[in-house]
Formats: structure tokens, sequence, C-alpha cells
DNA sequence: ATAGAATGTGAGGCATCGTTCATATTATGA
DNA sequence: TCATAATATGAACGATGCCTCACATTCTAT
């Protein structure tokens, strides 16, 4: 063989310098994180740092794509996995809270930034990072329809805008599970949450 | 009298600034944004900025912490109208389609800051903002219980989930409108947004 | 062993930005 | 009208930080 060695020694420092850039981001925030700290915390000189990425956006960059990579991923398993609609949506919320307590710092720094502050000048990534997202809802709003269709579900609203309430409302448990893990747990019993779809409100 | 002219002036001249600055920052992000800019954009000269805020960032919590009454003085206004818990429900899920539409750079600086994780340097003011936004939830939360005890409203999830889980629909609904006002328009119907909550999707 | 390619290094160039302050302009009131 | 106070101005300063590039080091293949 020609270099798988050199391959996996170069990926390997990339991880490395992902890694550190990943902490010191979430702790500190994109705009307060020098390159130079960045290329310390990695034990690299700053050069190499620019070896492997283009400018310190991009790495920025790498670290995102990297996380939606893992959600879509994780997700789609989750409603991919047989069973009925409410089961499906049981995973969903189960998985959804699994893969985000596995990934705090990362959260935290896409919505301290890439959501918060930025906006236009991440625009571009923000904006691929959203399409994915809404690809994913649709597939989230087929199994609300399929439900619907197989009489497992009433139709109260739009399959896509119960697919993007229950996304929401998952995203709020999390956060407020973020802000006072103690005060606000996420909770074990999925049915803690999709019951707030599943059950009505006002007598019918 | 001494003088009431100087003052008057003196605010105007103030609200000139903040409204420059709030174009801005809501266009590009806080760090995106340079107080020359802002000057510029004011029609001021740098040094006259600095003779009404101490410095950026005093410059910046001005214009959270006006935003932040404008928003909590509405929507409490929304939800203490008389009617009972339903009708409460419809009128903030109406009310806060109409604030938040009325002005869109106040949407973005919303967006990002109660949802954006916060902002290392602003944490006291953050946690200000914040905490107001867990008070106002807290009322909201209220109007839940009482529909509950009056039994116009059934008890099928803690009345802060509820109120949290509305919120959310809300927001995520705000945010399909402003990524895609045409293709998702924030409904004229407060039921489309309710329903969600009000009916079951499950039989019971 | 050695040429030459690949990779690593970090001081310094360059640009940006927040802030200050000496000076100019305007307003006030006697 | 004029003295004085209030306000406005923007050039200059110092600090920070991104990124480059000439050079050093390490690896590879013969």
């Amino acid at each position: 063989m020609k270099t798988p060695r050199r391959e996996r020694e170069r990926l390997r420092k990339r991880k490395e310098m992902l890694a550190a850039a990943l902490e010191l981001f979430s702790e500190k925030g994109y705009h307060h994180v020098s390159m130079a700290e960045i290329a310390e915390k990695a034990e690299f000189a700053i050069g190499t740092l620019y070896n492997f990425f283009k400018n310190k956006e991009d790495l920025y960059k790498a670290l995102m794509l990297e996380l939606a990579d893992t959600f879509h991923r994780e997700l789609t398993r989750a409603i991919e996995k047989p069973g009925g609609a409410t089961e499906k949506l049981r995973n969903y919320v189960r998985a959804k809270g699994e893969i985000f307590r596995a990934n705090v710092a990362m959260i935290r720094l896409y919505f301290a930034e890439t959501r918060g502050t930025s906006f236009n000048i991440m625009a571009g990534l923000d904006s691929e990072i959203r399409e994915r997202y809404a690809g994913f809802m649709k597939r989230l709003a087929a199994v609300f329809e399929n439900g619907m269709k197989s009489k497992q579900l009433k139709k109260i609203a739009d399959p896509y805008h119960l697919a993007i309430a229950l996304d929401s409302v998952i995203n709020a448990f999390l956060f407020l599970w973020l802000e006072a893990p103690d005060r606000h747990p996420y909770p074990e019993d999925p049915d803690t949450i999709v019951n707030i779809l599943f059950k009505g409100l006002v007598e019918s």
C-alpha cells in the first residue's frame, strides 16, 4: 500500500484539534477563543492548525457539520425502527434525549453561536444545517401521516405542524434540563412528553 | 423651567443611536458590528456615542433591557385579559404572533437572546432576562392550572410543562414564518396552534 | 546513507476595533 | 454681545488576533 498510515495519522491529529477547539469554544464562545489558544491546547503550532483548516470559520464549520451528521444518523435510526406510529414517536423522544445529553458541549456551542449572535455571518453553514433539519422534519411528519392513515392517530392537525410541534416540545424540555439538570431532569418516560400531544386538554 | 428641552433632545438622540444599533446587531450579530459602524448609521461621531454609552457592552445591554420590557409588558397584558382559560391561551398565541411580526429585528434578537444559550460575556444580563422569562412562564402555567381547577382543562400533564410546551410550539411556528413567510404564514386562527394541545392525537 | 518530499513551526505582518482626549462647535444666560 | 458651560468630533493609540511564509524537522524510498 502507498500511505494508509499517513492518512490515519492525519485524521487522528485532525480529531485532536477539533476536540481541543470544541472544548474551548463551548466554554468561552467562538469569538473569545483565538487560534493560538486552540493550537496550544491541541499541542500543535499555529501553522499546523492552518495546514488542517483553511481558517477559523472552516474549523468551526467542521465541528458543526460533524454534530449535524450524528444527529441525523441517530434520529433517523430511531424513527425507522419497526413499530407502530406511537411507538416510533416514543423512540424519537428517547433517542433525541440521549443524543442531546451525549453532546452537550457541541449543542451549547451551536445555540450560542450559529443560532445566536452570529446569524448572517454563518448563514452558509446555518442554511445547510437547516435544510437538513427541514428534510428530517418531513420524515417525522410522515410518521404522523402514516399513523393517521392506519387510524392509530386522529387527524387533529397538519402532520408537518405536528412534527414541528413535537420536536420543539422536546427541545424545550432539553433546554430546561440544560439550564438546571437537577430541577428539570429530562423525563425517563417518553410519555411525559408525548402525552402532551396524545391526550387532549379539552373535553371532546 | 431649567432644561426640559435639553433632556428631551438627549433622549431623542439616544433613541436614534439605539435604533441604529438594533438594526445592525439584529442583522450581523454583536461581534460583527463596530462602534464606528453604529456611529455612522446613527449619523454621529464615535466620540458622541461614547458620551451616551459607557462602552459597547453598555449599549447592548440598554437595548436588550428595553426589548425585554416591551415583550414582557405586552404578553402579560394578553394573558390578563378577562376570559376563560382557553380564551386566554388563544389570546396569548395571537399576541405573541402580533408582537413578533410587528418587528422582525426584534424577533431575531429575541431568539438570539432567549434561545441562544447566552454569551459568556453577558452572563449578568442574560441571567436577568432569563429569570424574567422563567417568571413569565410561571404565570402562563398558572393559566393552565386555573383552567384545570375550574374543570375547563383536563389534567393531562404538569401545568409548567404545558406552559413551556405551548410557548415552544409558538416559537417553532414563528421560526418557520421567519425563514419562509410565504410558505409558512403564522396562522390567523390561533386554534391551528392551540388545538395541538387541546385535541388528543390518540383515542381516549 | 541521502536526496527530496511532506509536514510542522512560530515570529511577524497587517488589519480591525474599542476607547480616549484634546480640540472644535454649539447652546445658554447674563 | 460675550463668557462659560455643555456637547460633539474624529485622529490617534494600544491591544488583539487572524493568517502567512521562510525555515526547520521528520519521514520515505532508493
